[in-house]
DNA sequence: TTGTAGGCGTTATCAC
DNA sequence: GTGATAACGCCTACAA
């Protein structure tokens, strides 16, 4: 805990140049001699370089700022990983703005005051103060989840993922689905995307659409409102974990449905029967993301990239009968 | 996305010198009239201080390195979401270890190149290696989860958790009980302290301990390996989730028993049957580990200080036959 | 109250 | 290959 050495002192105690201890710390041309008295120097005494110094003069800062909105979400953590898989010498200050778009106006206004070297912000979900701050960061920005055209975006699916599962859905001839979403405001993507062709591919079934936040609790409240009223043959939830929740109302209410959720979250292999999904690879996402975000930060591109993410349906035993 | 303004640009254009700049942005003595010429300045072009810079001088680093060895756990996320509660103003340095020694070291050694002014190490699991990576580390570090005497911590009171969850388990009279622990060299206080008076408790009666890992999925082919053998009638379980795999092992496997968990996810009240489980208060105890944090910084205690932190048990209906 | 002149630890440029 | 020396952007005596 004494106080750290800086590079002077090493060249003091090397009795070299500073500049020549720099140059070796660089790499640079170093004759064997010197390079062996340094080494002796810095590893004696676990010699530190000090970051700020370093960045002071590089001016790249590779610390880039994400921006999550939860961090009780595999899909979240999942990017998470993605991105340390894939980042190569950046550090990430990881926010957690708890869904709340003032804390997500904080986090982008104090990462800006820290001059992070970029911004990943997952599961975008902007409105105009939001665009307004992101386009006038002083560093590249990439976005996931939102369609939002004048970004650089990761975005999944969706559309192409309604189709699919609202298929799929048809082909168990349902007479009455219940939809579980999120409210098309809060999350354009799931609320909307998500939804729509599922609907339109079972226009001709009789649909109850209600909408319910990410969490197993209150999909459980708003499900079980609903089957007091009806009782379905399929329920699809905008995620795994509304789903869950919907599955335990169905349990509770003795409602015997088919469910499908959408997310690949370890709780549909787990949960009671295995629950058929919607899976979006997350974790290739992450690296995705990462991958854009050096696209971005090194070439500069002039117009904005957007890189679409498929996923699939998998069958388990929640649309067995 | 011009190229950032310095100290230097905004005193030349608001004809001062820089050195006035500095205190005006620091609250020093300012003539109202320089004042606003300043303000006028530097709102226009919406300057903002270089950290490094600042950061250079001021020698006390505000970034706290916090090493979390899993995001996908309610625990963990609350005790993130205490450390962000009760956050003055540093910077967390969050870095996902995903359960790896090497990982672990790894970052340590990252953090301390990085200067962080402290570190936080949620969970923590130390062999002798960490130990000594710690030991040296040449900022305050803080830890949670174990008991390590040579470090300042804020531990859970597992001990005493588990003769509270003995003496209820030994209440409800069982005749054969499943545990379903952690292995201790992995987890200590998990793994040792929480099961050691649960097994005092039920020494009269026939216990059949296993060992798991976090997953919901590894407890549910854990425990339902152990089901093929015996009838269980109560199974405890390390974790909130690893009791939950237990019961949907027991679901499957068609046992009929009671099931006791450990933690405070949002699970145990949408599992159906809900979960009785023993409850930490992790929110608070992540706010607790900041204000240690902050108190072994700023007065640098001598001996090493250690905070409990007791929880409480949670009857629900899984206990409820 | 203001400005001048260092200095923080590092890297880059240039002579040597 | 090496070593002065000048930046980087900011802060802080100190002098004016």
């Amino acid at each position: 805990m004494e106080k750290k050495l800086t590079i002077t002192d090493i060249a003091n105690i090397a009795q070299v140049a500073k500049s020549t201890v720099s140059r070796y710390l660089n790499g640079g041309p170093v004759s064997t001699k010197t390079r062996e008295k340094i080494d002796k120097v810095v590893i004696e005494n676990n010699y530190q370089p000090n970051t700020f110094a370093q960045s002071l003069k590089q001016k790249v800062n590779h610390t880039v700022g994400v921006i999550v909105p939860r961090l009780d979400s595999t899909a979240q953590v999942e990017m998470l990983r993605g991105l340390d898989a894939a980042n190569k010498n950046d550090t990430f200050l990881i926010v957690n703005t708890y869904q709340s778009i003032e804390r997500e106006l904080a986090a982008i206004e104090k990462l800006r005051t820290q001059n992070v070297g970029g911004l990943i912000v997952l599961t975008a979900n902007l409105n105009d103060e939001l665009r307004a701050a992101l386009a006038d960061f002083d560093a590249p920005v990439v976005i996931q989840g939102q369609e939002e055209p004048s970004f650089h975006r990761v975005v999944m699916n969706d559309l192409a993922s309604g189709t699919i599962v609202g298929e799929f859905a048809a082909s168990l001839s349902p007479k009455n689905v219940l939809l579980l979403k999120i409210d098309e405001t809060k999350d354009w993507a799931i609320g909307h995307d998500r939804f729509l062709n599922i609907q339109k591919r079972l226009s001709s079934t009789h649909i109850t659409v209600v909408n319910s936040n990410f969490s197993i609790a209150e999909a459980k409240v708003v499900a079980q409102k609903a089957m007091q009223s009806q009782t379905f043959d399929l329920i699809i939830g905008a995620t795994d974990r509304i789903t869950i929740g919907a599955l335990q109302a169905g349990l509770a209410m003795h409602q015997n449905a088919q469910y499908i959720g959408f997310g690949k979250s370890d709780l549909s292999t787990t949960v009671t029967p295995n629950l058929t999904s919607f899976e979006y690879d997350f974790y290739q996402t992450g690296k995705q993301i990462y991958k854009l975000f050096r696209m971005v930060r090194d070439n500069k591109p002039l117009n904005k990239i957007r890189i679409v993410i498929d996923g699939q349906l998998t069958i388990r035993d929640s649309t067995k009968k």
